[in-house]
DNA sequence: ACAGTTACGTCAGCCATATTGACATATTTC
DNA sequence: GAAATATGTCAATATGGCTGACGTAACTGT
């Protein structure tokens, strides 16, 4: 595919853009600041948690935890789209280090729920916090309204038929970690 | 690193609570729209790279020869912030399996300057195809200026003595794979 | 009550990608 | 000519994915 055609294509860092296509010039630029963005995004919590001798995937899992009190397992995986196996692996140092706990479920004894310990909790938060930083810092040099512009976005570059599931997902959780407001 | 005192921040939900560093609720939707959006934006590409026996450590580095053709060894390592080891071992299969070539620097005969092949470019621009393909779709959902929204939210999010670097890099490949423009 | 399904765990092995550290080889620079 | 630079490579190790197979407890439906 793709013939590299030159189009001149005066896009200067004016608005007003143009359509791009699969057919048209790539958007290198977000492309690239996608890349790099996140890049450092993950950054941050990285630091921190390889003090703990723990990783990404540690995060992840603490992360939903602490959104999801009680998430059954298998929606775990869900999220994280991974394997059992391997959740299996950083889940199990999660719990002996004390930073996530398993209750039986109640209705269905088979489920393993998980929930943050305190220490978890305390964890969980400050890797937010680092997130959370830098979000203000960004959002903060640019206008009122871009806190708006960048979810929509974000929700538009997630997969069309995951879209609302993630949507209902972070609602979810907002209403879950905050039982009585 | 932050002691991660206490602030006392009065906080609605169960038994002894967080402590955010960011003296404010965290970014719940963006942290966690970051993740599914850049999730699905890396997983077009992934699904086609696996069929080339492939991974993402090679898009990157095929990506980024693409936009930079002659770019240095040196320079490729501090654009992925990777270890000449990891380099070594997917630029290695990009080369064996002719997608990238290697030429002596004209001033300086120590450099392996590198190109992608016409195979390396068709690859290249077919991935880069998959995500502008998505990101045309976000920004075809949402208004005008969505494409600057997006650009400035993402630039903001990228360390601030990296921005520039970053800013100047994207440019110069603008005119780097545009040479009789 | 029993068969089948579900939720979860685990063992074993493989693969991709990253790391550190040491060393080798040209080539350029001072 | 010595030192610094650009690159490559060998070896060992860690992390975090994967598949496949198997096990066990508990729920569900006839």
């Amino acid at each position: 595919m793709a013939d590299v055609t030159v189009t001149p294509l005066p896009n200067r860092s004016a608005p007003a853009q143009a359509e791009v296509n699969a057919h048209s010039e790539p958007s290198w630029d977000l492309i690239e600041l996608l890349f790099f963005a996140y890049r450092d995004f993950v950054s941050d919590p990285d630091d921190v948690l390889a003090k703990f001798g723990f990783g990404r995937a540690h995060h992840r899992v603490l992360h939903f935890v602490n959104r999801h009190p009680g998430i059954k397992v298998a929606d775990l995986l869900d999220v994280l789209k991974i394997t059992k196996q391997s959740l299996g692996r950083v889940l199990k140092q999660l719990v002996d280090q004390g930073y996530v706990v398993q209750k039986e479920g109640e209705n269905d004894r088979r489920q393993r729920l998980l929930y943050v310990t305190p220490k978890g909790e305390q964890l969980a938060m400050k890797l937010a916090g680092l997130q959370t930083a830098r979000i203000a810092g960004a959002l903060a040099e640019l206008g009122p309204g871009a806190h708006e512009a960048a979810r929509r976005f974000l929700v538009a570059m997630i997969d069309a038929d995951g879209r609302d599931g993630v949507q209902r997902l972070i609602a979810r959780a907002d209403r879950a970690r905050r039982p009585r407001s």
